[in-house]
RNA sequence: GGCGGAGUAGCUCAGCGGUAGAGCAGCGGAAUCAUAAUCCGUGGGUCGGGGGUUCGAAUCCCUCCUCCGCUACCA
């Protein structure tokens, strides 16, 4: 059992055959909002990505760069580490599965696997498509060819099988018992359905390629890609060593998060393996969606593909983090638009958000010499908008819980209208001819306001949300949820603050 | 075919037994601190069709129509 306070987040695993696209950028990106959020909530937080390099795909694109594998994925592996650059994400570790330590774990795990019996022997037989280098199911097959087109032919070569069929009540339980293991809910029916109709036994490894981790015992075969991909999740937290630090604080994982395309392997197969070797199944289990490209499904060949890098240059890195974490209800699919990006970042970011800490602070600078100013006695419409503000870490605590990660924006930009609603209703540019002291003390609580809402924000936009916090000079100790809320800190009055500029510009057509 | 989900204002959706809502778009007004940014007002939509339960249904039940997801070993 994980420590109490310890939060373990992961990403899949990306496959190293593919460019890094809109779909991988995406799920890092939820998963670091979430990891950043637990931390600055005081969570001792691990979070995982990292690559998958192993499989006959790669061996292949690797031959036909006249390249060593390993040297291959070296190279491709890196793309995903930019990546990690580009779009400011903060795992604790990267794995790769060519990695020690991740080939000793799999093996380990095959081996215990074995050793409880659920490991035999068998025959795998099927359609095969040379030119496709897959199997086919008989009913997928069109005309006695592949969906493809391609010619196949009867197949069969030894493996070994893992003994699925017999988990079939166990996982049940699972889910009678959890109903949370999987989100969103309508992806949880989907699980429970598929498990309850029975389950085949999952043939897990492979003699028709090399690339991969050998069978312990048997250097014929090579472990099939789930086995090998899934348990990225233990072998970075130093698996078989269930004794060390890593694994006792951290598994089971508090969320694997996925896209919807590789639930089954995660919500079905993944606990299956974990309870044939004794372990924990993680907590949960949640897939997003897919997005689609003003209204076209993405595909290579349509020539749709979403480059993350390419967004960030376009429309600005927190933009685009917070456009793609606030668009969609997470969970569901989304489509992107151009229009209502610039709509979000002009309206939201720019209008909204940004607008209000310029014209606050634009105020302070003039009206309070550029300084905190001190408040007097507090009036009910400034104790009121305060509460918003002191209540808002609740609220986003609450769907950060379920990955409801745009319904914790949506608590933030409420608080952020409020706020501007307070500005014209007090409006301080009048009151600071005829009461000066009202309106230092209304200035103080916008500033108090803004200060919360920018530590708020940290997880989606950290880079804009520093920026502010550097404009109310708080300290860089400051800048966690330890700091929110009455017992938290405040703003001190005669604090000098830097002359403020936009942080969220508003986004302009480039010329044609 | 089976299981699951969805059909509500121009668009995206919330509401899930008690006199139809939000955001965006549109229209009108106020303000002028601010990145011409803000604020206020403004919504006659058979809540997919039909039937039923109920004092009362978008909300429960039945039925029909349409759309979507899953229905196994494609990284």
């Amino acid at each position: 059992m994980s420590a109490p306070d310890a939060f373990y987040i992961t990403t899949p695993i990306y496959y190293v055959n593919d460019v890094p696209h809109i779909g991988h950028a995406y799920t890092t990106l939820a998963c670091d909002a979430i990891a950043r959020f637990m931390r600055l909530d005081g969570r001792r937080v691990h979070f995982l990505t990292g690559t998958d390099e192993h499989g006959q795909k790669v061996e292949k694109a690797a031959r036909e760069a006249g390249m060593d594998p390993k040297a291959f994925t070296d190279r491709v592996s890196e793309r995903f580490r930019e990546l990690v650059r580009v779009m400011d994400y903060s795992p604790d570790d990267f794995i790769r599965t060519t990695e020690d330590r991740h080939v000793r774990a799999v093996q380990a795990l095959w081996t215990r696997m074995a050793e409880n019996g659920w490991i035999y022997l068998g025959k795998y037989a099927g359609w095969y498509s040379v030119r496709d280098e897959a199997y086919y199911a008989e009913s997928e097959l069109v005309d006695g060819r592949a969906p493809t087109g391609a010619p196949v032919e009867w197949v069969e070569e030894p493996s070994y099988f893992f003994r699925l069929s017999a988990f079939r009540d166990r996982l049940l339980r699972l889910y009678a018992e959890r109903p949370d293991f999987v989100g969103p809910a309508t992806r949880f029916n989907e699980v429970v359905s598929f498990v309850r109709q029975g389950l085949q036994d999952l043939s897990i490894s492979r003699t028709t390629f090399r690339w991969g981790v050998p069978v312990p015992g048997d250097p014929d075969h090579v472990i099939y890609v789930w086995v090998d991909a899934l348990t990225n999740y233990i072998s970075a937290l130093g698996y078989p060593d269930v004794d060390g630090e890593l694994f006792r604080t951290f598994w089971p994982a508090d969320v694997h998060v996925i896209g919807k395309d590789i639930l089954r392997f995660h919500a079905v197969y993944w606990p299956a393996f974990l309870l044939a070797a004794d372990l924990e199944p993680p907590r949960r289990v949640f897939a997003h969606g897919w997005w689609t490209n003003e209204g076209q499904k993405i595909s290579k060949s349509l020539g749709n593909v979403i480059d993350p890098h390419a967004l960030v240059r376009r429309y600005g890195l927190d933009q685009t983090r917070y456009y793609l974490l606030r668009e969609v209800p997470f969970g569901q699919d989304g489509d992107f638009r151009h229009e209502s990006m610039v709509r979000r970042i002009n309206h939201e970011l720019a209008n909204d958000y940004g607008n209000l800490v310029q014209r606050v602070l634009t105020m302070i600078r003039r009206y309070c010499d550029g300084r905190v100013p001190a408040p007097g006695e507090l009036a009910a419409d400034d104790e009121a908008l305060l509460a918003r503000a002191h209540g808002c870490l609740d609220a986003m605590r609450r769907h950060m819980r379920e990955q409801a990660l745009h319904r914790a924006l949506d608590e933030v930009f409420e608080v952020i209208g409020e706020a501007n609603r307070y500005v014209d209703a007090q409006a301080p540019w009048t009151l600071r001819r005829r009461d000066p002291k009202r309106a230092a003390t209304v200035l103080w609580t916008l500033a108090e306001t803004i200060r919360h809402l920018a530590i708020l924000t940290r997880p989606f936009m950290p880079a804009s949300s520093a920026r502010i916090l550097d404009l109310l000079a708080v300290p860089a100790a400051e800048r966690d949820f330890r700091a929110l809320g009455p017992g938290g800190r405040t703003l001190r009055p005669g604090t000098a603050l830097p002359e403020p500029t936009p942080v969220f510009p508003r986004h302009r057509e480039e010329p044609a």
